[in-house]
DNA sequence: CTTGACCTTACCATCATGGGAAGGCCTATG
DNA sequence: CATAGGCCTTCCCATGATGGTAAGGTCAAG
C-alpha cells in the first residue's frame, strides 16, 4: 500500500503521515526498492487512531501518550481516563473563554443600531479607556 | 514615551507593538536621536483598541478593518456591526465544534471505569474502524 | 565611570497543516 | 517501445500570534 492509499484509508493526508513519521509519532514505514513508503493494515489502523484522536482535539503530544497506552496491554484504564479528562477540561476552558468573548460581543452588537449612521457602541467600547467590564455595559 | 511604557499603558507587549508595526497594522512610531521608538497618547489609544479587539477574539486582519472604521468619521455603523456579527458567528462555530468534541469525549470517559484494569472504551473507540458516530455509542 | 535597566535588530520556535517545485517511478495506452 | 499522466520522493516556504534569546547600543542614577 502506497502513502496515497494509506491516506485515503486512514483519513490522514500523505503530508501529515510523513510529518508524523518525521516527529516520531509513528515508526518509519517500509520502503520499496524505488524508495516508495509501504503501509500495512496495522499502520493504517494506527493512523486512523491518530485521526480520531485529532478529531477529538487531542494535541499530537497527548496522542503519543494515548498510542503508548493503546499498545500497552497491561495499561491501567485510569491513565487513559485521566488523559481524556484533561482534554475535556481543556476543551471546557477554551469553550468558556470563547463563550465569554461571544457574550461580550453580542451585547455590544445588540446595542449597535447597524444603520447608515456612524455612531457605534462597538467602536466606542473598543476605543475607550483601560480594560474592564464595559463590554457588558453596566 | 518609550515602547516599554507604551506596552504597560496599552496592555500590548513591546514585542507585539513592533510586530504590529512590521505588519503595517499600525503606522511607524517616531524615533529619538538614539533610535528609540516614541509613543504618544494617541498611539497608546490605538494599541489599547487593538488589545481589546484581540481580547474579543478578532484576528489581526479584521482589526485592520475595525481600525479603518474607527478612524472613518463617516462610517456606517452597519459595517461595524457586520464585522462583529461575523466574529460572533465564527466564535459560535468554534464553540459548537469544541462542544461536540467534548460531548463525544465525555461520553467515552463516562463509559471508562478508570481503574487498574486495561479494558478501556476510549481506546476501543479510537482504535476501531472508520470514522462515524461510534463516539456517542448508539 | 560603572551598573543596571532599558532599548535596538535579527533570528529561532511554537503547532499542525498545506502549497509548491524539481525530479524520479510506474502503468496504461498508442 | 515510447510517452503521458498520475503517482511518489525530498526540500523549502507559509500560516498566526506570540514568546525567547543573543549581541550590542543608550540612558540615568549613584
Amino acid at each position: 500500500m502506497n502513502i496515497g492509499d494509506a491516506a485515503k484509508a486512514s483519513g490522514v493526508s500523505a503530508k501529515m503521515i510523513r510529518y508524523y513519521k518525521a516527529t516520531s509519532l509513528i515508526p518509519a514505514a517500509g520502503r520499496t526498492g524505488a524508495g516508495y513508503r509501504v503501509y500495512t493494515g496495522t499502520e493504517v489502523q494506527m493512523l486512523r487512531f491518530i485521526r480520531r484522536a485529532r478529531d477529538l482535539g487531542f494535541p499530537v503530544d497527548k496522542i503519543e501518550d494515548l498510542l503508548a497506552l493503546w499498545r500497552d496491554r497491561s495499561r491501567h484504564s485510569a491513565d487513559v481516563k485521566r488523559l481524556a479528562q484533561e482534554q475535556i477540561d481543556g476543551l471546557e476552558r477554551k469553550i468558556a473563554e470563547m463563550q465569554a468573548m461571544k457574550d461580550s460581543l453580542q451585547h455590544l452588537a445588540d446595542a449597535c443600531c447597524g444603520d447608515h449612521r456612524p455612531d457605534c457602541p462597538i467602536l466606542n467600547d473598543l476605543g475607550s479607556g483601560p480594560v474592564g467590564q464595559r463590554a457588558v455595559a453596566r
